[in-house]
DNA sequence: TTCTACCTTGAATGATCATTCTACGATTAG
DNA sequence: CTAATCGTAGAATGATCATTCAAGGTAGAA
């Protein structure tokens, strides 16, 4: 089929590059030097293989929820104990290197996408927003029928609340170089009214 | 004193219209050419009176604590209940336009300066954020001697909740179109234990 | 080897950026 | 009124931006 040589780099790894850069500093300030710089690829070679800045940076959030996102979620459903499953993910977030935290790229990208700037983007975001919450739910109607979680509160607003207590520990942790919020968070909400356990 | 005429403009016009734009569109999106125009004056004076456009910037979220924070979280030091005051807080946010919602300044700040890109700037803003999260600490504790809150809960601990669950939901809000997640973590928040009242 | 196709490199492009400069207009003291 | 002074407006500047173009190189087919 192909004559000529095939592609000297692997577009996962670029993709990967382009993500960390794009989560670092968002869309606007990332520029297409230091994109080319940090991928490893010359400006051709990226027109070529990914549009332009913004396809690439809609492909970046792809590749970040199929990745980071979904590894860390996936756990929910998986897991024995959903109520664990949950609050671990809180762990996971509050154990990560603070100073240089990175946050959530889908806060990033809420940070710098209104809706009435961006409507294509925000509906994206909220959407992938929805799968988080929606996981969460679920995760807590199972921990309702475990009898894990005593009825007092609703699923749907337990999910919401850890959605946006993870957003916000993710975004904070950005800037503090301690992780005490996180910790404080995580086990503030380990104590949630029903949650016997620990 | 002043020979010639006063300036045609009002600084503190000019700075509210300043931060509305920087609040939508965060630093590096926002251009001169639209500040010039939303704030009514020409390249010159906007130099004259405010340095460049960073100066200006910090300026807007000195203006942006001074005003819409401070306004929004005194009620916690007045109000005689301070456990209605901080789910006041929250409904408030809950409340807000949803669709066209610019979230909070500082979070938009947090999503992209990294402490390691912009010290100075994460610097100032951690503090910002510190003062909220003392401020709610101080609250929740006044609870805990009124009475209103039983002492399940570490006073700090929740104030890192509340403070992480403030920035996520006005992070998310910028995005949904619906405010049904601000409201459902206002009322998971208020049915925190020992937050016995509703 | 030779040709062909494709990838890479790096310079060119025009737009837009933040910032500065120049000329004009308005105000007020004398 | 006149002159001095300060603010304003808008053009000029050089840097940097995203994007495209032109040229060379390399791998595989014949």
């Amino acid at each position: 089929m192909s004559r000529g040589p095939n592609k000297q780099f692997d577009e996962q790894e670029a993709l990967q590059a382009a993500m960390l850069l794009f989560w670092e500093k968002g869309f606007a300030a990332t520029s297409l030097a230091e994109l080319q710089a940090r991928m490893g690829l010359g400006a051709k070679s990226l027109y070529d293989t990914f549009g332009n800045k913004r396809q690439l940076f809609l492909r970046v959030i792809s590749h970040y929820t199929e990745t980071v996102t979904r590894k860390l979620f996936d756990s929910l459903a998986t897991r024995r104990s959903p109520l664990k499953a949950a609050n671990n993910i809180m762990q996971t977030v509050a154990r990560l290197d603070a100073g240089q935290h990175r946050g959530c790229l889908l806060g990033v990208v809420m940070a710098q996408a209104q809706r009435s700037d961006d409507e294509e983007l925000a509906v994206y975001v909220e959407a992938q927003l929805r799968v988080i919450e929606d996981a969460l739910t679920a995760a807590f109607e199972r921990a309702l029928q475990l009898g894990e979680l005593a009825p007092v509160l609703d699923a749907r607003d337990m999910a919401r609340l850890y959605t946006a207590a993870f957003q916000g520990a993710n975004l904070i942790a950005r800037v503090r170089k301690d992780d005490g919020l996180s910790q404080g968070v995580s086990r503030a909400l380990a104590a949630l009214p029903g949650a016997a356990h620990r």
